[in-house]
DNA sequence: TCAATATCATTTCACTTGCAATGAAATGGA
DNA sequence: TCCATTTCATTGCAAGTGAAATGATATTGA
């Protein structure tokens, strides 16, 4: 009892809730259309944005560690979205890239993504997301900082990528 | 390849990655000291607030469905952090409440995670902070007029609590 | 009063997760 | 050249997860 402390008041909690109520909102769209969970859908977006790539350059890049997206791929090979053909310089490495029918439902689900995160930034005013992002951001760096945390991944390291306002440029 | 759409400015995913970050520097604290899941954590800040509860009570506040909220009493039960007593009214309610390890405990862990998010915060601007919290809002409330989004728990429906400061007032 | 329905907490079951092996292949140094 | 180390992807395994089922109790309405 007492205690000033309310988790509905805490930051990480905060955090949290948000992130798994969109995520879920998400999650509905591209379950529903084509049976893929966050993984599949992670791995088929950075596919279908680099064009090919190893389980660790995908790892690296998607915030997923390398069993998670070992698993995707095989789920979306099974389902024919994606192929993994032997690396020939080098044996170990699985290059991993799209099939037409994973260029389909990327294609597909892409548009419905992009129009439930549009729907999201409608609210939001320009100056008012600008300032949300920065702080992300700035939650980052402080993170950077701490030996307890986990390193960031590459990609959010190599990209301070602003938000693409509905009609996405470049 | 090509296509402009970009995991990495794609809000959903940031705001997953943000949040799991944060997430996992804060289960490093506790589940070094203590043993404790996150759920456990969330149950014990509940029960600490509100002295006690049944498992659906603590399930509609904390963001837990009900079969995480039971294990996770259980746990805690097992560890002797919470007692568990049927209510004499109502012979399917199970009341919940801290035992003095529990107290013990909280007393413990609170500190340190308000240590751990008053890092994060020192390093935002009081405005940018107020900006932020309150575009977390406007995407809540977006959704909740999405009927294809999970509803809100009661815990966000009623306090518009805004984020306390280091020394914690009220 | 008593059957139908609703509300609890818990359990079941199939599935996912994450960490730690594993085994295969490449690399570097003696 | 050849062994030790590193770098790959995958798999094993123990634990966790969520949706639906279960069983116990309460409530409602005829």
């Amino acid at each position: 009892m007492s205690d000033a402390f309310k988790l509905s008041s805490f930051l990480p909690y905060r955090l949290a809730v948000l992130s798994e109520r969109v995520s879920r909102r998400l999650t509905v769209e591209y379950e529903r259309t084509h049976g893929l969970s966050v993984a599949e859908w992670r791995v088929l977006v950075h596919l279908g944005h680099h064009g090919r790539g190893s389980v660790r350059e995908i790892h690296e890049w998607v915030n997923l560690d390398k069993p998670r997206v070992s698993r995707a791929v095989a789920r979306l090979e099974a389902g024919g979205l994606v192929r993994k053909i032997q690396d020939d310089t080098d044996a170990r490495l699985v290059v991993i890239s799209l099939t037409p029918d994973g260029q389909a439902a990327l294609g597909d689900i892409l548009p419905a993504a992009t129009r439930i995160e549009a729907r999201l930034l409608d609210a939001i005013d320009d100056q008012d997301l600008e300032i949300f992002l920065k702080v992300v951001q700035q939650i980052h760096q402080t993170l950077d900082s701490d030996p307890q945390a986990k390193p960031r991944s590459r990609m959010e390291l190599e990209q301070a990528t602003p938000i693409h306002r509905s009609p996405p440029t470049q």
